[in-house]
DNA sequence: GATTCGTGGTC
DNA sequence: TGACCAAGAAT
């Protein structure tokens, strides 16, 4: 380990002065590259958390429309914030966005701090943001170790173990490597190869500005390279859902704050319990998350929806309320909306699959 | 260190 | 189809 590291530091001005000349004409063009506004770039990098930079761009643009700076952002409110991030997932990052941007206001009169202690304090940022937004913005010596960069590192060295079980080696060999004069161009440079050269599944070696150095390719390893994490199998859910009509009215409501998909609303409804037919469950669940009785009319429609750790399939009921006034016992918010505002609130992707099954009943069943 | 967070794309 | 992955952070 100690001698990977020598060898390492000893070839590294080499291998700096490589990738920065790739660089230069292979580099991709993107949108928060061109600028050095702080928040626009910390705003890319919570973005680019853990997702592509296909599906970013549309919600960057946007985003800075609707909120040009960290002052339009702390004074928005909530449900204005999550639906602006509807559709990309992890949607905590919008809540700890949303609180940063508030403490930058309250602690920095709207000022992006620039020294790592601070920004790390901020929440949704952790060692690679940090390191990603004071590189980009202020050009600060700063490593990063993100998918790309554990990917290239691996291989460069040929790790002997999964990069998740050599999460501190790999910060070390990107601080050795780091260009301490170009940390800006370099760590966007090193993200470059991963994503385009050194990807995953089909990488280029013959084009790589790395190829005579990286232990990967001389031990014709570059596939089977990085080690990958033993598989867990995912479980399935059967989850019964309850569209509610009360006259013209629909009953949706909003799942705690803590609670996965925070903060977005929903229809009620829940795991449907061994012995317990779907419809009895949406009635049940309804009960018990917002208080009212209701009857199951009719199927509206059944979907699948697939998450990271488990799968879903989804049965939803139309239901016609009984009795009995909402509240919110089991979920953060819960209203009767007209189904025409129903665009207004951010919902989860596995209850959008359900819109166009609604919008034919509702074209079928006037009144 | 291992889990929990979404969604869209690829093969 | 299912496995895998994408500019990770918080717990």
């Amino acid at each position: 380990m100690g001698n990977s590291h020598r060898w390492l530091e000893k070839i590294a001005p080499s291998l700096r002065l490589h990738l920065l000349d790739w660089y230069r004409s292979h580099g991709r063009s993107l949108p928060w590259r061109s600028i050095r506004d702080p928040y626009a770039i910390w705003i890319s990098e919570i973005m680019l958390q853990q997702t592509q930079v296909n599906t970013v761009l549309p919600y960057y643009r946007r985003w800075l429309q609707e909120f040009p700076t960290v002052h339009d952002l702390a004074r928005a409110s909530r449900d204005h914030v999550l639906k602006q991030w509807e559709g990309l997932g992890y949607y905590r990052r919008a809540h700890y966005l949303h609180q940063a941007a508030q403490e930058i206001v309250d602690r920095f009169q709207g000022g992006f701090p620039a020294d790592l202690p601070t920004v790390l304090s901020l929440p949704g940022i952790g060692r690679t943001t940090a390191g990603g937004i004071l590189s980009a913005a202020f050009n600060l010596p700063h490593p990063i170790l993100d998918g790309n960069v554990k990917r290239v590192l691996a291989r460069l060295v040929a790790l002997p173990t999964p990069p998740a079980k050599a999460q501190s080696r790999l910060w070390t060999l990107s601080g050795i490597l780091l260009d301490r004069c170009e940390p800006r161009c370099f760590n966007q440079a090193l993200m470059d190869l991963g994503a385009l050269v050194c990807r995953p599944k089909h990488p280029q070696c013959c084009l790589c500005p790395w190829q005579k150095d990286c232990r990967a390719y001389n031990q014709g390893r570059q596939f089977n390279l990085p080690l990958a994490m033993p598989i867990r199998t995912r479980p399935h859910k059967l989850i019964a859902v309850a569209v509610v009509f009360r006259g013209q009215e629909l009953l949706i409501d909003q799942r705690p704050e803590s609670s996965m998909l925070g903060g977005l609303w929903e229809f009620p409804g829940g795991k449907i319990e061994p012995g317990e037919t779907a419809a009895e469950c949406a009635v049940r669940e309804v009960k018990e998350e917002v208080g009212i009785d209701v009857v199951a009319e009719q199927e509206l429609a059944t979907v699948e929806h697939e998450y990271t750790h488990f799968s879903i399939t989804l049965i939803a009921y139309i239901c016609r309320y009984q009795s009995g006034t909402i509240q919110p016992l089991q979920c953060a918010d819960v209203r009767w909306i007209q189904p025409q505002d129903l665009p207004q609130f951010a919902f989860p992707m596995a209850n959008q699959k359900l819109f166009p099954h609604l919008h034919a009943w509702l074209a079928t069943h006037p009144l």
